[in-house]
DNA sequence: AGTTATAAGTTATATGACAACTTAAATAAT
DNA sequence: ATTATTTAAGTTGTCATATAACTTATAACT
């Protein structure tokens, strides 16, 4: 990715466009279609193989996968001898966003929004529940963040692994969980301002950016969960101020059209 | 659900105890370890369908439903003519939290914590965006919950809309998913619990939600982010202070052993 | 050396068959 | 007539074989 980032990116997407859409994929369409429509509700049974093969005019192969993906997705359970059905939990579908709905600096300043909000109480129950291990792998990330000689790469590393650690120290699994599901999520596009905007890797920026982290880590050793809750927030309005302030200027100066 | 709800949870647990594992299921796990372990990275290339076949010792019908099912969940790519190959994307796994998830009061709990902290900035953003419309939407949402005669499943539902109108405002995507996200794996429990304990739906109870949600709309209103944020904390600390103080009631009565 | 055609390899789809499970219908026992 | 058992029908799980569509490697031609 690092060498002709670009290109790679452009080919991937053109790849993809190029792609028919297969059968399985029509199949799968259809058969979520028709429970998202309501026709098929929770625990309610659907058609048969045989009658989506009647009906779609594709085999029984095409069927099968289908309903195989759409299972996976948890929206279908297939019940040997009794026939297919639309899942219990089918409501429960899980919280995703990928990689090619995070393409706008719009998308990512909602990201950050979102991240603002569970950053921010995170570090008030790690504050409360942290461990002296936490303590020590946090205190390990900033030390690796303020060595002169880091390159980029690890630097985000390490930043994104002091949150992550925040997160475990919360004791609450979910907010691990989704701290490194956003992180995964951030680190290509603040990457890619980063290296666009030279500024940010100013010494400057470094030095905002460590005393912000450090304010963060103090609150947690005292065990201070307002002070802790203060520190995160404030870190992380500034992180997006900054995303803002981009997308202004870049709105600003946008090609007229 | 309601007509002997417990009984029909039980079933289904049952029912997926004697589910025997099938042989797609045993080559997923195969070949999602073999992703997980670091084997095979992002990008990099799977054996063949075929191989699978020798290696597994199954027909190539259920290395392909394994592999269907990998691809739905985002892990795998199979590239007609080249084979199959671990999506660039793997590591952009979706959130996910299955009902079979929160299922003790302490992930209710931990649930909510989270809530928390996502429910408090986007009450901010939804003073700082909100439009006439959501407004409306709010008010008739309170209005209904105000309604004497309503029952709790229907009061369940207007708290939930209400919550999701406030994130619709936020005009954040991102908010109004995760909300949403949240809201489907708190009803059940939230439901439960209210019906255990009666003192949860009385006159008092319901006066004081009331003023906690007047609170939250009156900040939206006269777009004040911060008496929102506020608000809408006091509102969930609430929830979750009773939440954990029924913890706390159900760990000093718990049975010894 | 460059271009084109052919062969080999891989996934996408189709078809037919049997295995394993569930339910309905028929038959036997009481 | 009712109940219990057996059989048949229906449905998903798996296997095997074949062809279509696509990609890559190899061979043949210019």
């Amino acid at each position: 990715m690092r060498q002709g980032g670009t290109d790679a990116v452009h080919d991937e997407r053109l790849a993809l466009r190029k792609r028919r859409p297969s059968l399985v994929d029509a199949a799968c369409e259809h058969i979520r279609a028709s429970i998202l429509s309501g026709a098929n509700w929770p625990g309610s049974q659907l058609p048969t193989e045989a009658e989506f093969v009647d009906v779609l005019g594709v085999s029984r192969t095409v069927v099968r996968e289908a309903v195989a993906r759409l299972a996976a997705a948890g929206l279908v359970e297939a019940r040997q001898g009794k026939g297919l059905f639309v899942s219990e939990t089918a409501r429960y579908q899980a919280f995703q966003i990928t990689r090619e709905e995070v393409e706008n600096l719009s998308d990512v300043i909602q990201l950050l929004e979102l991240r603002l909000s569970v950053e921010t109480e995170m570090a008030a129950l790690a504050a409360e529940r942290r461990s002296e291990v936490d303590v020590m792998s946090m205190r390990q990330q900033l030390k690796i963040l303020g060595e002169a000689a880091i390159g980029l790469d690890d630097s985000v590393k390490a930043d994104v692994e002091f949150h992550n650690v925040i997160a475990r120290a919360s004791k609450n699994t979910y907010y691990a969980k989704l701290i490194d599901f956003l992180g995964v999520r951030l680190v290509p596009p603040r990457s890619l301002y980063l290296r666009q905007g030279q500024s940010y890797v100013g010494a400057r920026y470094k030095a905002v950016i460590s005393e912000e982290h450090e304010a963060i880590l103090d609150a947690i050793i005292r065990r201070d969960p307002d002070a802790a809750r203060v520190a995160a927030r404030s870190h992380m309005s500034s992180s997006l101020k900054r995303h803002r302030d981009l997308q202004d200027f870049m709105s600003s100066h946008s090609p007229t059209g």
